[in-house]
RNA sequence: GGGUAGGUUGAGCAGGUGGUGAGCUCAGCUGGCUGUAGACCAGCCGCCUUCGGCUAUGGGGGUUCGAUUCCCUCCCUGCCCA
């Protein structure tokens, strides 16, 4: 597709959306170094190069065909350049399909006060130990191409949450421009994609220039960044529907940065995206929670000590093929170690089926028609009152 | 039997030398997590319908305007001595 890219990773849409426009929706295939991931598809985040509580066995038993790391949390610990040293990421935790990285830019938000943004890069305090340390684009490819993922992301500056000035959004987002210009020049690798990244905020002009800049660049992919905040679904849709527009003709792997809940992926398919990633699933799994398709059961609710039925009828995940509500109740009452690996592994299991299906309804060209059905169905995870009748 | 230290809201405690004890940690109940500083965080957790009121420091007496605090007595628990 482009001069860097053509080796590193090739996307085709399978089928396009429909004529009639009742959809964005799209079927396709993203080739990398490591493997195939289809589309739309979900990448779980394995942020210290593990997703937690799960090893290999249980990633792949879950589904998952492609996950995601962070560079800046590995570059702190144990080190980008052990991990090169020790063969790379993959062998390092041995995870033979594909990887991305996030660049790091998301730290430049969430690490709050313990950062500050100048044009050359950001410094940073370790969380870790308060040790200062200063990321540039340059750098986060770097790092990036010393981990070896089969995707790296441009080094970006995410717009900070909350009510940012449209002056704080112009020029948060106008700097991501000019970092994904400068991590496009220290890109080398050649068996490495590299995405870039559009901000712009919830402005309806600076998303569409962004989008159009971004794309503009030699990029494998493009990922839609900082629509993963506390805007609203209406929001967050519009902006979609922006950067669809102006990428309607663009044959790149579209990835929305860091959404995870079933309807908030569902709309953002219907509208045009073909990847995902959240910690969502997983994290809110380890917290007590699980989703099943009548929507969400929070194990550490007393009712469930009685419960001897499986999490979700049928499901074919760890968790409900040997074991009961009440069981796993239990374990989160006694913090066992278990509870968290059997519930991330459901969550896990429940979203990358969710995505199948609407791969299945893609394929089958019924994704138009389900819509209201899917939409009903992952309404109900995360309506906030849910009534579950156990059986 | 004699000493001694205690008995505080489920548990464990803090506090209280006469005038506001509903404070902490567990446990318990509930909610929230969206490019992971997250096996985390938040709220509730004596009773009542309230940002308001009431009741609570083992039981019973007493002194006092007022007692969780001082006095008497009883009960219970730990430890020591017989």
């Amino acid at each position: 597709m482009t001069a860097s890219g053509a080796a590193a990773a090739s996307f085709e849409v399978l089928t396009p959306p429909p004529a009639d426009g009742s959809t964005q929706g799209r079927l396709g295939r993203l080739t990398v170094t490591h493997g195939v991931v289809e589309t739309p598809q979900f990448m779980p985040v394995g942020t210290n190069a593990t997703v937690k509580a799960l090893d290999p066995d249980d990633l792949v038993a879950v589904g998952a065909s492609i996950i995601l790391a962070n560079t800046y949390h590995l570059y702190l610990r144990p080190g980008h350049e052990r991990i090169e040293r020790l063969g790379g990421l993959h062998r390092f935790m041995a995870w033979d399909r594909p990887i991305l990285t996030d660049s790091g830019g998301f730290q430049v938000v969430s690490l709050g006060d313990l950062r500050v943004v100048d044009e050359e890069g950001v410094t940073f305090r370790s969380h870790l130990d308060g040790s200062i340390h200063r990321f540039t684009p340059e750098l986060a490819i770097a790092v990036q191409a010393a981990l070896g993922a089969d995707v790296a992301v441009a080094f970006d500056q995410p717009v900070p949450p909350g009510a940012s000035s449209r002056a704080v959004v112009a020029d948060a987002t106008a700097r991501t421009h000019r970092w994904a210009e400068r991590s496009l020049a220290a890109h080398r690798r050649a068996d490495q994609a590299l995405f870039g990244i559009v901000q712009g905020g919830l402005e309806p002009d600076l998303r569409a220039d962004s989008t159009r800049f971004i794309a503009s660049l030699p990029f494998d992919g493009i990922c839609l960044g900082g629509l993963a905040g506390d805007e609203t679904a209406d929001e967050r849709n519009a902006a979609l529907d922006i950067s669809g527009q102006v990428l309607a003709d663009d044959p790149r792997v579209r990835y929305l940065m860091g959404l995870g809940s079933p309807i908030d992926m569902l709309e953002a398919v219907h509208r045009g995206v073909d990847l995902f990633d959240s910690v969502l699933p997983a994290r809110v799994a380890r917290t007590g929670q699980v989703w099943i398709p009548d929507g969400r059961l929070n194990l550490r609710n007393q009712r469930f000590l009685d419960d001897a039925e499986p999490i979700q009828d049928g499901c074919p995940c760890l968790a409900c093929r040997r074991f009961s509500r009440a069981y796993i109740a239990h374990l989160f009452r006694a913090r066992e170690l278990l509870a968290y690996r059997l519930a991330t592994c459901h969550n896990l299991t429940f979203t990358l089926d969710f995505m199948a299906r609407i791969r299945s309804a893609l394929r089958a060209g019924t994704f138009p028609g389900m819509l209201p059905e899917l939409r009903s169905r992952a309404g109900r995870i995360s309506a906030d009152e849910v009534a579950v009748q156990s059986a």
